[in-house]
DNA sequence: GAAATTGATGTTGTCTGACAATTGACTTTT
DNA sequence: AAAAGTCAATTGTCAGACAACATCAATTTC
C-alpha cells in the first residue's frame, strides 16, 4: 500500500531496486556472522510481502552477501567491504577511488572523434564507419598515473552535450546520471598485459611492465553495446576482488 | 508434491539447486532476444510453485542472463556462455577446461609438508608452526603448461587420504566431493605480476613475462579459511570474465 | 545417573490462490 | 484515419497456510 504514493517525484529505480538498498543498509548493520531478523519480521521492517522480500534476498544470497540455513535463520557471511570493493557491481574508478579513500584526478584528456573501423564495428555491434566518440585519459593517485582508461561509444550515445556538462573522467558516471539510456550489465573479461610503449609513456613506466588490463561491453537493458572500453591499472594502486561461490558438482 | 518422490538416491544437490539447474537448462535452449515461457506454464513445467519459481528467476536475473519486463515477459538477454565461463561460480581449472573444450593435464606436481610461517599463519587464520599441506602443481594445456597452482591448506583438512585417493590435480573438487567440509564462497584477489625465476621455470616462459595472478581464499560457511591458494595463468589460453551490474547512483 | 527419546519452538522452504499493475493488440468511436 | 476504449496476457505483489528442518529443553528409558 506505501508504495505508490512514496514522498517522490520522479522515480528512477523500481521498487524493487528501492527494496534492495533497504535490505543491503540492514546487512551492512549486521556483523558478520551474525544473523539477520528473521522473515516475517523483515518483511514488516521494510513493509513488503515475505514473498517479494526472498527474491530481493536471493540476489544477495547468490553474490555470497548471506547465506540462508533452514530451521536456523539467515546470517551475514563475510565483511560487506566485499560489496564495496567487489568487482560485481561496476563503478568507476572516481567513485571506487573515492571509497578506499584515495584522491585521484583526470589528467591528460584526449577525444577523439572517429569513424568505426572493422574492428570496432565489431566490438560495439555498429556498422562499419559510424561516427564514434573515443574518449582516452589518465587516472592519477597521489600525483602519479595509476591508470589509462579508453572508452569508445557511438556518437549517438554519447554527445558533445555530455562532454560540455562537467566531465570528469567517468563516462560511466556520466551514462548514469543522463538518463536516456538504462544500463543494465557489463561484461567484463580479464587479462594481464605488457605495456606497450605508447601506454608505457602515458602511464610513465617502462615498456613491458605488467599491467592489469579490463576490457568491458557496456549494456543496455534491450541488449546493445552502449560502450567498448579497455582499462589499463597499475598494479598495487587499486584491489579487485570477486566473491565466488562453490559450485557444487553435479 | 513431486519433489519427495525424485528419482534418486543420494541428493547432494539441494532441490533448489537442481531447479536452478533445470532453469539453467531452459534458458540455454533459448535464442537471445527471445522470451521464455510465461511464468504460471513455466512453473507447471518445471514443477514448482510460481514463488518458487520466481526465486530462481532472480539469481539469473541479478547476473544479466535474463530480463523480465512487466506486462509482456521474460526474454533472454546474452548468450549462456556468461554462466560458463565466468568468474561468479568457483570451479576448478579442470571442470573449467573440460567446459570449453580443453585436454588439461596435471604435471609435476609437489606435495609440501611445512608448518605454518608468520604469512601461511596469518593468511590461513591459524597458529603458528600449524602443520599445513602445500600442494603445487603445473597444470598442460595441449602440450604446454599453461598455469602454475598452488593451495595451501591445514593438515587436518586436506589428509593424506585425499592425495590417495586419485587426487587429479584439484584441491577444489576433492574438498567438494569429500563431503567433510561445507564450503561456502570464495574471495579471489585478481592481479598481474611479472613471472619470476622459478615459476618462469616451471611455466616454461622468461623471467618477467606477464602471468594473470588469482589470490584465493575459500571459506567454509562458518567462516573458516579453509584453502589459500595462488594461481598464475599464462594468457590467451583461459578466458576470465565477470559480469556486472551497473551500480546505481544514490 | 547417563543416554536416548520426545516435544516445543523458531526458522526457512514451498505452495496456493488471489489481485494489482503494466503492456500490447484489438475494437470501437469519432 | 486518428483517437479512445476494451480486453487478454504477463509480471509484480500480497496473505495465509503448511512442510521441513534445527535447536534446545524436558522427559522417558535403560
Amino acid at each position: 500500500m506505501a508504495q505508490v504514493q512514496e514522498s517522490q517525484d520522479k522515480i528512477t529505480l523500481t521498487s524493487f531496486q528501492r527494496l534492495q538498498n533497504e535490505l543491503a543498509k540492514v546487512i551492512s548493520t549486521i556483523p558478520h556472522g551474525e544473523k539477520l531478523p528473521s522473515e516475517p519480521l523483515l518483511a514488516k521492517m521494510l513493509g513488503v510481502s515475505r514473498a517479494t522480500l526472498r527474491e530481493a534476498m536471493r540476489t544477495f544470497e547468490g553474490q555470497g552477501i548471506i547465506r540462508r540455513r533452514q530451521g536456523v535463520g539467515t546470517f551475514v557471511v563475510g565483511p560487506i567491504q566485499v560489496i564495496e570493493t567487489g568487482l560485481e557491481v561496476l563503478e568507476s574508478i572516481e567513485t571506487l577511488a573515492e571509497k578506499i579513500g584515495l584522491d585521484v584526478k583526470m589528467g591528460d584528456l584526449v577525444i577523439n572523434q572517429i569513424n568505426a573501423n572493422e574492428y570496432y564495428a565489431k566490438n560495439l555491434n555498429v556498422e562499419e564507419n559510424t561516427p564514434l566518440i573515443k574518449i582516452s585519459r589518465v587516472i592519477n593517485a597521489e600525483n602519479r598515473p595509476v591508470a589509462f582508461l579508453v572508452d569508445v561509444l557511438p556518437e549517438s550515445i554519447f554527445t558533445n552535450d555530455d562532454l560540455a556538462a562537467g566531465f570528469t573522467g567517468s563516462v560511466l558516471d556520466r551514462l548514469i546520471e543522463s538518463e536516456k539510456i538504462d544500463l543494465s550489465v557489463s561484461k567484463t573479461i580479464i587479462k594481464a598485459e605488457a605495456a606497450s610503449s605508447s601506454i608505457a609513456r602515458a602511464l610513465q613506466i617502462q615498456r613491458g611492465d605488467v599491467l592489469l588490463l579490463f576490457t568491458a561491453y557496456l549494456y543496455s537493458t534491450e541488449g546493445k553495446i552502449i560502450d567498448y572500453s579497455y582499462s589499463y591499472f597499475l598494479p598495487g594502486y587499486f584491489r579487485f576482488q570477486v566473491v565466488r561461490r562453490v559450485g557444487k558438482l553435479k
